[in-house]
Parts: structure tokens; sequence; C-alpha cells
DNA sequence: TAATATAGTTAGTCAAGGCGAACTTTTCAA
DNA sequence: TTGAAAAGTTCGCCTTGACTAACTATATTA
């Protein structure tokens, strides 16, 4: 049996493989240009990862062709999405954050937090939800609870962590 | 008036301060040798560190001589470990996670996660130990709930992330 | 107190991941 | 169809943060 050795990813690259997922699903191709503009990075940091990303056969990858993911890439992209998607669908609907900064955290955690707490993560979203149609809307309660105890003097008021 | 630029600490440095306060509290003095083992880090690794620190003035240090926190560093430190401290609170007692791995996610996540996030999930907290006053205990529901959901053929089993 | 063990530092090296400037390819419009 | 403009690449450089090996300072103990 072939074992490929794969290392796991770094952050940064995982970030690439995403912006790749993420473009070619809305425009079918994805950009050198456009993944320098998502990632806030410059082109030739762009050039870079991907000549790193085609050594690993995440992406097929020639210099001036297309960019396209891999089997493989596109596996493992699916997999950071999935995380970035459960991660800020938490911050989001229970714990009320806004979308954007809730998007943003969730870039940074996705490369944090394993499969173990993610999963949970997942596990407890459904279980609010599950709670809700049974009468409860735990995220409703939450806010409330805020409210009444925090947010007094305006929202998000007294941050000093 | 004069401004410090203070830029953002890194990751990393946020790793010694928090090393460096906690070995402090312990045992009065935060040695260098310590300090590499805590953070399973080469010696010299944390002289760079520790020099880097005191340029920021967040540590006094002079080679050879004693490790302490500046103030500032000390408040920077606390920050630190007030953040490790919500975050894996909230991975044990809400969503059951076992102390070890709580604590290694939490280690990391400390630095993606900003204020607003921080801040809620302590708020989370506390509206699960009221609710749990008040009759409901969240943390206990959702520990039936995973276990009547998923984790039928042991624990943590149809990890798939 | 001298010898040695331990702690700490320095110097040199490496890899990752960024950048800008200059160059090459491709595209597109006149 | 040709010549700019846009896109992409290459090259050289920088920073961060780690490492090892060799050195120096401090502590300990016989």
């Amino acid at each position: 049996m072939t074992v490929t050795r794969e290392r796991a990813l770094s952050a940064s690259l995982e970030d690439y493989l995403e912006a790749i997922l993420n473009l070619s699903a809305g425009s079918k191709v994805a950009r050198s240009k456009d993944i320098a503009e998502v990632l806030e990075v410059s082109r030739s940091s762009v050039t870079g990862a991907l000549r790193t990303l085609a050594e690993k056969q995440l992406v097929n990858y020639k210099p001036y062709g297309f960019i396209t993911l891999t089997n493989q890439g596109w596996a493992q992209a699916e997999k950071v999405v999935r995380r970035h998607n459960i991660i800020k669908s938490f911050f989001v609907s229970i714990l009320g954050v806004d979308p954007t900064t809730a998007g943003k955290a969730a870039c940074r955690a996705e490369h944090a937090l394993g499969p173990q707490i993610v999963n949970r993560l997942l596990h407890f979203i459904e279980f609010a939800t599950a709670n809700n149609n049974s009468g409860l809307d735990l995220a409703k309660e939450f806010t409330k609870f805020c409210e009444n105890n925090f947010d007094k003097v305006g929202p998000d008021a007294g941050e000093q962590i």
C-alpha cells in the first residue's frame, strides 16, 4: 500500500484553498488576481502559494494556466469551508454576533479549533434549533438575557477584554 | 500627549507572556528554562522572545538576570489569560469537552477570537449558569441531547470533520 | 574553593510567508 | 493585427520564529 504523507496544511494555505473554492463556486474559475484581492495579499504571494499547493497536489496549476482544485484539494477546501460555516453560524445564530464580525472571527478560528470542538458546536446549533422547535428559543432567550444584564448602556458597551 | 505606538502582539509573543504570568503566579519567578518547557520550545527561542518583549517594555529582562513582567506586560498577560480561561471554560462547561482538549484549543483560539466574541462567550456561560439556577441545566440538557443523537456508538464516534 | 553540572546566551541557519519592482504573457480594443 | 493594458510571474529581499552547536555565566557540591 502506497501511503501519501500529507502533512497538515498551514493556516495560510488553508485560506488559499478556501478562497479558491469560494471563487470557483461563484464564477466557475478562480483567477490569481481575485484570490489576491479576497485574501488581501499581493499577486506574487498568490503565485507562491499556488506553487506550494500544486506541489502538494491540491491544485492543478501551471504558470499562466487555469487554476482548479484537484479532487484532493477540493475535499480539503470543503472541510475548511465547512468548519468556517459552522463556527460562523454558531457566532451569529447562538451568540448573536453580527455576520461581519462573525465571519472574520471564523476565518481566524477555523484554523484553531479541532474536529471535536467544531462537531460540538454543530451539535449545539442543532440542539438550540431542536429546543427552539419545542418551545424554548435559546438564542432569543440569550439575547434577552444580554439586554437585561449587559447591554443597558448601548450595544456592546463596556467591552473591557 | 505622548502616544506609545503599541502594535498588537503576535500569537507567539502572547504565548510567552501568558507562560511567564502563569509561572510567576505559581512559583514567584519565571525561569527561562521553565518557559521553554511549558511552551515546548528551545531555550534559545525563549531568549529571543524575551529580548523582543523587553524592547516592547513588557518584561524586565537583562541577560542572566531575573525575568519579571512590567505593569504593562502584566496587564497584557492577564488579558490573554482571561481570554484563555473564558474560552476554555465555555468548551468545558457548555460544550462538555474534556479539559485537556479544551485547554489546547483555547490556547490556539485565544489569539483568534476578538473581544466581542469572547465577551459573548462569557455572557453565555453566565446565561447558562443563571438558567441552571432557575431550573434548566443547559449543559446537562445538551449532553443528554448529544447522547441521544450522536453518541450512540460511543464517545465522539462518527467524527468526520 | 575548585570542579562540574545546570542555566542562559550567542551566532549562524532555516523555512514560511509576505512584499515591491521588473519582467513576461495574455487579452482586448482600435 | 497590433500594441497597450491587464494579469501573472520571477527575483531579490525582509520579518518572524523556530532550531542547533558552541560558548559563557551561575550554582552546587564534594
